[in-house]
DNA sequence: TAGTGGTCTAGACCACGTG
DNA sequence: ACGTGGTCTAGACCACTAT
């Protein structure tokens, strides 16, 4: 008797927001109908409308806040991201007019780890600095990226540290070389809960993990790193 | 007086059951408790302990399937992906002693898009295959492809297409060439509701999105495809 | 104070799978 | 027939934000 499909409500209602959404009659930023006006727009329980709710953030759509309401995400244009053997994320994202800046979180020197020590070619004892670095771009948190470095090949690195804003610069103009990349794994996985306070995102929104060994000129290597990007915030491109 | 943490009951449920799952408590492809058990243990509200089960699906640890049970999904080891200039998926995979195989789900002659006729280099008039090919490895779905090529590159090409297995076999044996890879671009994302059917995957795993172009070794452009592969089961290695 | 989302209880009926 | 998960109702109290 009922016109034609027989889904559940709460995905109906899911699938109206998200339309909704998608066709910009709920705009970016602005808030959706709260619970209340959708149990009563859809005459159900708020039950229901919660459950629809939880889907559409779930998917990365909205994000509730309580006491205000459910706001719907910018959804952003991926921007390109070139790797080649001698790219730098600041050139990539000049050349593509994108506002963006890095920020030193924290480091430390310690003694690396197994997977390290490998990578780096370390004899036993030596020590790495190990540097957390947040990147914007357009003032969003992009990437977190994880870069361990030998502490025999940059002495007195942390005295460089002031008024940070990208690691290659330091390298180019304190130690007179630029890395080049030899080799970079991508996995797209889930961000971790750390991560996901870092840079401020839905927790089911996707990253691009992408962890890459990068050499001297002279042919050893000499920076390890694991970032996590955002996946809706870029595309990696790579040029064979 | 309550002992020290403040986390919503169905929060804590869901940690309890995330880490029986990382622990092997409750083991790959076995069923954990059923609700009403779990309401039992915890002294909760059925309602508590599904809300606690559809995070721990969402975040892809389990599978609930109506009438049975709850069933733990099996997490795979990712497979090594080289990707090179020449490297095929087959010799990938032959090389890390992965069986595996590949069907092809269905094809048609079309006019391309603007985007395959743009990377393609495609004269006006032009039509191309599509062929969307399905992956296995260890007889679990993998990735599904939809490739596109000029048809003026592969007369007769349909021809072959008995007993499918692998494309580029098609190509070697019948055309007497190897695409070499030209650029990909990854992309995290989530697939389709499309992609999740086909795949037999939860909705919340991540894939990687490649898109890839190959030329012939004569230069030009022969063949464009979008990759959506299971970003659990796959790692993508690229040396520079 | 009023409105929002967050949590939780109690109970009902349905659809599916296994016996 | 029974146990499983899926859907939905009705109502309560809390925490946070705005005014």
């Amino acid at each position: 008797m009922m016109p034609a499909k027989e889904q559940a409500l709460h995905l109906e209602i899911a699938e109206y927001l998200i339309g909704n959404i998608r066709t910009g009659v709920f705009a970016e930023n602005e808030k959706i109908p709260s619970e209340q006006e959708l149990c009563l727009q859809f005459q159900v329980n708020r039950h229901v409308v919660r459950q629809a709710i939880a889907r559409v953030a779930s998917l990365g759509w909205v994000t509730p806040v309580q006491g205000k309401g459910c706001y719907v995400n910018r959804i952003p244009k991926p921007v390109r991201y070139d790797l080649s053997s001698r790219t730098r994320f600041s050139e990539n994202m000049n050349s593509q007019g994108v506002r963006h800046k890095g920020q030193l979180l924290e480091w430390e020197e310690r003694v690396p780890t197994e997977e390290e020590r490998e990578n780096l070619a370390l004899d036993d004892g030596e020590t790495v600095y190990r540097l957390e670095i947040l990147r914007y771009i357009e003032d969003q948190p992009l990437s977190v990226t994880t870069t361990v470095l030998p502490v025999a090949e940059f002495p007195d690195l942390p005295d460089y540290f002031h008024n940070f804003h990208s690691l290659y610069d330091i390298l180019i103009n304190h130690y007179h070389f630029r890395p080049i990349r030899e080799r970079s794994v991508f996995q797209a996985t889930l961000p971790a809960l750390q991560d996901v306070k870092i840079l401020q995102m839905p927790e089911n929104v996707p990253v691009m993990e992408i962890t890459s060994l990068m050499k001297h000129p002279g042919g050893f290597p000499v920076e390890f790193s694991i970032s996590r990007i955002r996946g809706d915030m870029t595309k990696c491109l790579v040029e064979f």
